[in-house]
DNA sequence: TTTTTCGTAGGAAAAATTTCCTACCTATAT
DNA sequence: ATATAGGTAGGAAATTTTTCCTACGAAAAA
């Protein structure tokens, strides 16, 4: 393996792939290669092993996730907090694809799912929030 | 060119560059090769014109776009709605990077970045709207 | 008419992403 | 001690996505 970084300072986007996975470190928290490939199979979709494994080590490489030795095996864990990461993923979408702006993309996101009213509720005090914030 | 179309009624989720191509189309409305070419780079960056008609080649194949004949040159348009392939996406990147959950997701676009007033206020009517329908 | 310009089509190549085979090492079970 | 199970590493192959070169045709300019 490679040295483990990126030259400059920022992460790069995580393809679809590296997404399922941080996905489900977000979840369990670190975790081993096997408990994210059961995982992954269990609630996404069947992947090999040794795939899940190659795909880590890459990840690795590119400074997305970081690991420790426990015991024998490798545990991982994100080298980005989940919402670093996640905002960074939906900037380079609304850029593509919603004209620049997260705000209409969540638009989108609220107009085209089944929003339970708890949900609503979290968004209604974020808005609350920035708002104040705003109004400063 | 193959045929037009796909086997099955549902259209596949647009790449990153083809949603890029889209983007275009739903803000100028159906347009040329040409066109679409010289938005993206005035726009996004820089592309190659025979980069962008065989993208559109191919989206035509897979059914994303229609096309007529206007004279010479072929008009393309989306075969499907903004709204329609907008959810599309974002149930997609939902599923592999935000549980499964649209306003989780939402959520998180609208703390991710600069949010206008404007947006806002759009934001709480549309959420309006959604609590008007579950209480019925 | 000849040349230039602007368009489409097709194919191939390049690049990025994903998958999986094989080797090898170590702990554990037989 | 030997076999088995479960782990990592590395490489290569397969697939998907993206880019671009070349040929060809038709309109416009010279």
């Amino acid at each position: 393996m490679k040295q483990p970084e990126q030259q400059n300072g920022t992460l790069p986007e995580p393809t679809k792939s590296e997404l399922e996975i941080l996905q489900v470190l977000w979840q369990n928290g670190p975790s081993t290669v096997r408990v994210v490939n059961d995982t992954l199979n269990e609630q996404l979709r069947e992947v090999n092993y040794s795939s899940t494994l190659k795909l880590m080590q890459i990840m690795l490489d590119k400074g997305l996730l970081k690991r420790s030795i426990e015991g024998k095996n490798h545990v991982y864990h994100p080298a980005e907090h989940q919402e670093i990461t996640q905002a960074r993923v939906i900037r380079g979408l609304a850029t593509i694809a919603f004209g620049g702006s997260p705000a209409f993309l969540a638009l989108r996101a609220l107009g085209s799912g089944d929003t339970s009213p708890e949900e609503l509720e979290q968004i209604k005090l974020l808005i609350q929030q920035i708002e104040n914030q705003q109004n400063k």
